[in-house]
DNA sequence: TCTGGGGTCCTAGGACCC
DNA sequence: TCTGGGGTCCTAGGACCC
C-alpha cells in the first residue's frame, strides 16, 4: 500500500475530465469504420467544429469552411452534428465517473469535475488508493466503456484541475500537487486560464501582468484594489486554495432558455423577422412545457448586419409557456424597435424568470379566460408533436421562418449524397395552419 | 476565425422604502 | 418640506464559458 497523495499536497483532490475532440470521437465510436480517417463535424453550419487528429494533421482547424477543408484534404469526411447522440455519451461519461465518487459536476457536454477526496477508494481503511491511482482507473474505465479518449487533470481545485487537463492532450494525464503549481504557471499566459477572457487579459496586461505566475504572486491588497470578484477567486485558486465549489445539482434547473438563429441572406423584411422570432418562441415554449415550467419574462433581439443589437426585455402579466401569450406581449415592442431600412442577420429570444408550473398563479389583471383557451390548443399541439414529431404543427406566424429553413436545408445538403434530410425536417412541409398571431 | 448557438454569473445604477 | 443614511429589489449590460 502506497499513499503518495499526502494531505499537504492534496488538501482536496479535484479532477477535471475533458473529452478529446469529443463530437468527432462520438461519431467514430459509433462507426468504427471512420477510425483513422480525417473526420470533421459541423456540416450544418458549414464550418468545422470538431476535428479528428488526422483532420488536424491535414491542416484543418476550427472554423474552417467546407470548401477550404476539401481543398486541403480531399478525402475529409464532414458530418452534421448530432447533439442528441453526444448528450447520450456525456451521460454515460458522468455515470462512469460517479462509480468512483458522488461529487461530480456535469460541467458541459464533454467535461466534468469530480472531487476524489472522499472517494470510497481513497478512504478504505486497508489498501487505499492514491488519488492518482483512482484517476488513472477512471481514465481507463472511460476508454474501455466508451471507446473515446479523455484528458484528465488532477489538482487541488477546479482552476488548477482545468490547467492540468489541458496541459497534455489528447489522452493526457497530468497531476499538479500544491507545491508544483508555480512550475506550471511560470510560462502560462494569463489569458489561458479558465475564466480570464480577452477583456481581462488586456486589462491585466496594462497592469504589467503577462504570465499566470505574475498574477498568482501579487499580494492580496493589490488584488483587492485592482480586480473584481471573479478574478479574485481565480487568484485564490492559483495559489492553491479552494474557493470554487463543485455544483452537483445537475443541469436540469436551468435559469433561462434561449433560441436564436442567423439567417442568410440578411433580411429587411419585418414579417420575415417576426416569423423568425415566432418560431423561436414556439421552440422555447415546447422546451419549457416538457419540463412543466413557465416564464415570467421574455427578452428578444434583432441583430443587424453590422452586428448591432436591438432588443429589450418584456415582463409578462402571468407566468406562461404559451407562445401566443408571449408573442402578444412582444409584438408591440418589436414594432417599435424594428427599423425598416436596416438589414438583419439574426433574431433571438430568451425566456427567463422561470417557474415551476405547480406554483403558477394568475394575477388579478391577467386575462385568465384567455390563458385557459390557449392552454387547450397548446396541449393539443404537444400531443401531436409527441406522436408525429416536433414541427408538425406550429403557429401561422412561424410559417415563413419554417419555409426559409426548409430551403436552407435543401441548399446545404445539396451535393452531399451521404446526407439526407431528416424526417423532422421533411415534416416541416406538413402544415396545420393555426392562423396569424399579431 | 471577422463572428453559431446556448448558457451562467457579476456589477453598477435606479427605484422604492424606512 | 427638505435632508441624510441605509436597505432591498430589479434591470441592463458586460464578460466569460463550451
Amino acid at each position: 500500500m502506497t499513499i503518495r497523495s499526502s494531505s499537504t499536497e492534496f488538501p482536496r483532490a479535484i479532477m477535471h475530465v475533458d473529452g478529446d475532440s469529443f463530437f468527432v470521437s462520438c461519431e467514430i465510436a459509433r462507426r468504427p469504420g471512420l477510425r483513422g480517417k480525417p473526420v470533421v463535424t459541423g456540416l450544418e453550419r458549414g464550418i468545422a467544429s470538431a476535428m479528428s487528429p488526422e483532420a488536424k494533421k491535414a491542416g484543418i482547424h476550427r472554423g474552417m469552411r467546407i470548401g477550404d477543408m476539401r481543398r486541403v484534404c480531399p478525402n475529409v469526411v464532414i458530418l452534421p452534428s448530432d447533439y442528441t447522440m453526444y448528450a447520450q455519451y456525456a451521460r454515460r461519461m458522468y455515470s462512469i465517473v460517479r462509480k468512483y465518487t458522488d461529487v461530480v459536476e456535469e460541467y458541459s457536454i464533454d467535461e466534468c469535475f469530480a472531487d476524489l477526496t472522499h472517494s470510497p477508494l481513497a478512504t478504505t481503511a486497508t489498501g487505499a488508493c492514491s488519488y492518482e491511482e483512482i484517476a488513472r482507473q477512471i481514465q481507463a474505465d472511460l476508454f474501455d466503456s466508451l471507446g473515446i479518449t479523455f484528458s484528465l487533470g488532477l489538482s487541488v481545485n477546479k482552476v488548477m484541475a482545468k490547467v492540468a487537463s489541458k496541459w497534455n492532450k489528447p489522452n493526457g494525464f497530468t497531476v499538479i500537487g500544491r507545491s508544483s503549481i508555480p512550475d506550471y504557471l511560470k510560462a502560462l499566459p494569463v489569458g489561458k486560464i479558465w475564466g480570464i477572457g480577452s477583456s481581462t487579459t488586456m486589462y491585466l496586461k496594462k497592469l504589467g501582468i503577462e504570465t499566470t505566475l505574475d498574477l498568482a504572486t501579487k499580494d492580496h491588497s493589490w488584488i483587492d484594489d485592482h480586480c473584481d470578484l471573479p478574478v479574485a477567486r481565480i487568484y485564490e485558486e492559483l495559489r492553491g486554495n479552494k474557493v470554487l465549489e463543485l455544483s452537483t445539482d445537475g443541469h436540469d434547473d436551468y435559469a433561462s432558455v434561449q433560441r436564436t438563429q442567423t439567417f442568410r441572406p440578411p433580411s429587411g423584411d419585418r414579417e420575415f423577422c417576426w416569423s423568425q422570432l415566432s418560431q423561436h418562441v414556439e421552440d422555447a415554449c415546447i422546451y419549457l412545457r416538457k419540463d412543466m415550467r413557465t416564464a415570467t419574462k421574455v427578452s428578444f433581439f434583432l441583430k443587424t448586419q453590422d452586428f448591432e443589437y436591438l432588443g429589450e426585455e418584456v415582463s409578462l402579466p402571468d407566468a406562461t409557456a404559451e407562445p401566443q401569450e408571449l408573442l402578444r406581449a412582444v409584438r408591440p415592442r418589436f414594432d417599435v424597435l424594428f427599423v425598416p431600412r436596416l438589414q438583419y442577420r439574426a433574431t433571438g429570444i430568451t425566456l427567463h424568470g422561470l417557474r415551476s408550473r405547480k406554483i403558477r398563479t394568475v394575477s388579478l389583471f391577467g386575462d385568465s379566460a384567455h390563458l385557459e383557451k390557449a392552454s387547450g390548443v397548446t396541449r393539443a399541439i404537444d400531443r401531436l408533436a409527441e406522436k408525429f414529431g416536433r414541427g408538425v404543427v406550429f403557429l401561422g406566424s412561424s410559417l415563413r421562418a419554417l419555409r426559409h429553413d426548409a430551403r436552407e436545408d435543401a441548399r446545404l445538403h445539396a451535393g452531399h449524397g451521404r446526407i439526407r434530410m431528416s424526417t423532422e425536417q421533411r415534416k416541416h412541409f406538413d402544415v396545420i395552419y393555426l392562423g396569424e398571431v399579431r
